[in-house]
DNA sequence: TTGCAACTGGGTCAATTGTCCCAGTCACGG
DNA sequence: CCGTGACTGGGACAATTGACCCAGTTGCAA
């Protein structure tokens, strides 16, 4: 095994540890099988970190990070330009949501089984906390520049419209995961982009 | 340990294995911790079950067989014959299904667990169809009689219907488990209730 | 009452898993 | 070029866990 340093080392485990989580499960994750994802040994493993719980925590915190929002600012505005309305650039969100769903949905699985694991255990139900709060976070910056673009005014504080997206969101992914129905999905996305935009009055 | 039937004895384990999972999750709900939970020893759990695997898949449909409807009809009838309209009806469902959740957490979250579970290897995945079956043919039966009491008809297949409202009953149990804010429950019950009641026309 | 099959208690086993240790080896600053 | 400390490979260990086994015991039918 090449060299590296501490800090580069526990980000490739954390790594590793992401793809055996979405392959194969939280509960298939071992410290063995992590390490033979990555290539290393276990001594490598227990080098880096104190212990599988430790690493489970910091990848909560990475991929929790990571999360970048599915719909870029500008791309609302290109639909707005073209007359969209609000609930036209919420679905529009909604479906490039699912999008990402379709594309990567074991990375999806793998997110849902971090927040049960980090809600079982009192110390570690603020990493769920923290990333759904993340969640809230990415989308109201995006409703707010969508109600912006569309001239329109959220009857509701943001972060609260948002919150109700999120459980929409959330909804959408686990059903859609049982029972993988394209169509009932846009379903969802068009009904909860209704309903959200409800939540907004024209300025 | 008092003697019981094959069958009895099965059940009880199922029971116990129920307490297990909601209190302490899947992942610790090893056949010690059962039997334990159950007051037998480790041979009885042998002799009733073949291995965990399939102690496990029947409790997944134990659990689903046992699913109520939140809603009786006969409440529907009382609350319609007030003039409540059809988006009443629906709120009043969905907050009537958030008390539960909030009565029983843990058996929420359990099912969750369980439904993960059984996503994650492809013999197990019908047993998640199956569970969100059961959920879509309860609210089916639930939302025709609503629009039958209101004097409305659902511009799609009920079933579609249904599925939508599963979806938003789930994204509204993930949440309210992470960040237990009663309000915001409250805000998507309320979102989702309008959204679907905007898929019925007047008669 | 008696025979017996259903059932139970307690112990055992192999496999898995988290953790740790130690003898080496390699990169790099002096 | 060399010493040293960072790092690695391989092995070891105890704990946990699913599965199983067998010698008994007990309820029940005849």
């Amino acid at each position: 095994m090449t060299r590296m340093s501490a800090a580069e080392r526990r980000a490739a485990l954390t790594e590793a540890a992401l793809r055996v989580v979405s392959r194969e499960g939280l509960a298939q994750a071992t410290t063995r099988a992590i390490v033979a994802e990555a290539g290393m040994s276990l001594a490598s493993f227990h080098y880096a970190f104190e212990s599988r719980d430790e690493l489970i925590d910091e990848l909560i915190g990475v991929v929790v990070a990571r999360e970048r929002k599915a719909i870029a600012v500008d791309e609302l505005a290109a639909a707005a330009e073209q007359g969209a309305s609000l609930g036209d650039l919420l679905e529009a969100g909604m479906l490039r949501y699912f999008e990402h769903l379709r594309e990567d949905p074991e990375h999806e699985q793998a997110m849902l089984e971090l927040t049960q694991y980090a809600l079982r255990s009192p110390e570690r139900h603020p990493l769920a906390i923290a990333q759904y709060a993340r969640y809230v976070d990415l989308l109201v910056e995006a409703l707010a520049a969508a109600a912006e673009l569309t001239g329109t005014t959220w009857r509701l504080p943001v972060d609260q419209v948002a919150r109700v997206l999120v459980a929409f969101s959330d909804g959408l992914t686990i059903t859609w995961l049982v029972d993988r129905d394209d169509a009932a999905a846009a379903r969802v996305a068009a009904a909860a982009a209704d309903a959200v935009s409800r939540m907004a009055d024209p300025r």
